[in-house]
DNA sequence: TGATTTTTGTACTGTCTTGCATAATATAAA
DNA sequence: TTTATATTATGCAAGACAGTACAAAAATCA
């Protein structure tokens, strides 16, 4: 029930008044992320978040909002996170092939990874779940899912620009094929697909993407 | 509360001893299956699927088990459905572009479906979930999905005797592809991404798995 | 008709759940 | 030292939940 004592440490103490945080909300935050994707929203309670970010329920609610305000906020990082990863790879110049290769290894540490399980892609869980019956959740997920459309068109444009790819391939073909390949392995994972399987399924996809290794 | 109260009508009536139940046990776990579709496990209470079904709680112990039998019933259901589906498809000889152009009609009519929602992908939607901390349910996803991959794998080996495709086609990830296509809507059509924009995925792959038509 | 069997319907138990009210605690400001 | 403020911690209230016990009901069999 404790995250850790010390105070904030940040770069500049800000000299709040009242009694100091018990937690740092960025830390939090992030427990409470690992958890909801572990499980998903229903089958988690406020009484798991609340061991799993060291905070009480009411504390809870006065940082975050209530169960789903919360959930949202997860997801938000989520996807900032990703966003993060996915900039990385697109800041240098590389070959195509190079660079799916990459963006897929990141992908697969990221849904692999989790100490009680493998964490899949939050994007997809959520799609699964909440998506169908919450509004607001289904219009994060469809513009999670189109902004990795968009980053993988992209990618398949300016290959075509350099001439890696033939003047004939179509981008958002193309696009929407690696995106698949990112929902199946993030549905494959969950399910425990061991990682060199994961690995083949991409090696594959990007062989007919953007054709064989000579 | 009541699912209809006449008599079985079965081709052969039973004859059996004792109050006759007031439910069809067939149409009861069909609607169950509806309901854990849209809903997810945790989601849905006993009292939902009492509702849905017309069984009261005790019936429905007596019929199926607990709450997670009859989740594993329903998802056992939902596998038959989607089996004679593809069995069906794959009776008659016809092209391999044609084969597959029905696969995906298929699957977009189960997907789409549903009163309240799209119904998506019941193998899709529990690996996102219940696959992960129960490994009973798990192996019946890694089943399902591995049939689905076999169908596919079959599905382009022929294609490749009938000369449809040529001699150095993979057949194996090519099925990969085909089965990633089918992860891709299943998740979409979850967050409601509308039926057009599916088949245009549907015909984008299908022309990258196959050749595009002439 | 009465006994037997099977299912239904109601009600109950104990646990879990969310959300909040309130008091105790720890800090800064006056 | 006192006061104001922000947070923590305890605990409560109302309801949802899973699962079951038990009696009433509806059929067959003798």
């Amino acid at each position: 029930m404790v995250q850790k004592s010390e105070p904030p440490a940040a770069a500049s103490p800000p000299k709040r008044r009242g009694r100091p945080r018990a937690y740092e909300p960025e830390v939090a935050l992030g427990k409470a992320l690992d958890l909801f994707r572990k499980q998903g929203f229903a089958a988690t309670s406020l009484d798991d978040l609340s061991e799993a970010t060291g905070m009480n329920r009411p504390s809870l609610y006065g940082a975050f909002g209530d169960k789903r305000e919360l959930y949202i906020k997860s997801y938000q990082r989520y996807r900032e996170e990703a966003r993060a990863a996915m900039v990385e790879i697109f800041r240098q110049e590389m070959p195509v092939r190079q660079r799916l290769e990459r963006i897929y290894a990141s992908a697969l540490n990221i849904y692999l990874s989790g100490e009680t399980g493998p964490r899949g892609c939050f994007t997809v869980v959520t799609a699964a779940s909440e998506a169908v019956s919450d509004p607001e959740i289904r219009a994060m997920v469809l513009d999670g899912l189109s902004e990795l459309d968009k980053a993988f068109a992209n990618c398949f444009r300016k290959a075509k620009e350099k001439g890696e790819l033939p003047e004939t391939a179509d981008a958002s073909v193309l696009a929407q094929l690696a995106s698949a390949t990112v929902h199946t392995i993030a549905i494959r994972s969950r399910a425990r697909v061991p990682r060199k399987d994961l690995e083949a399924i991409v090696n594959g996809a990007i062989d007919v993407m953007v054709g064989a290794r000579n």
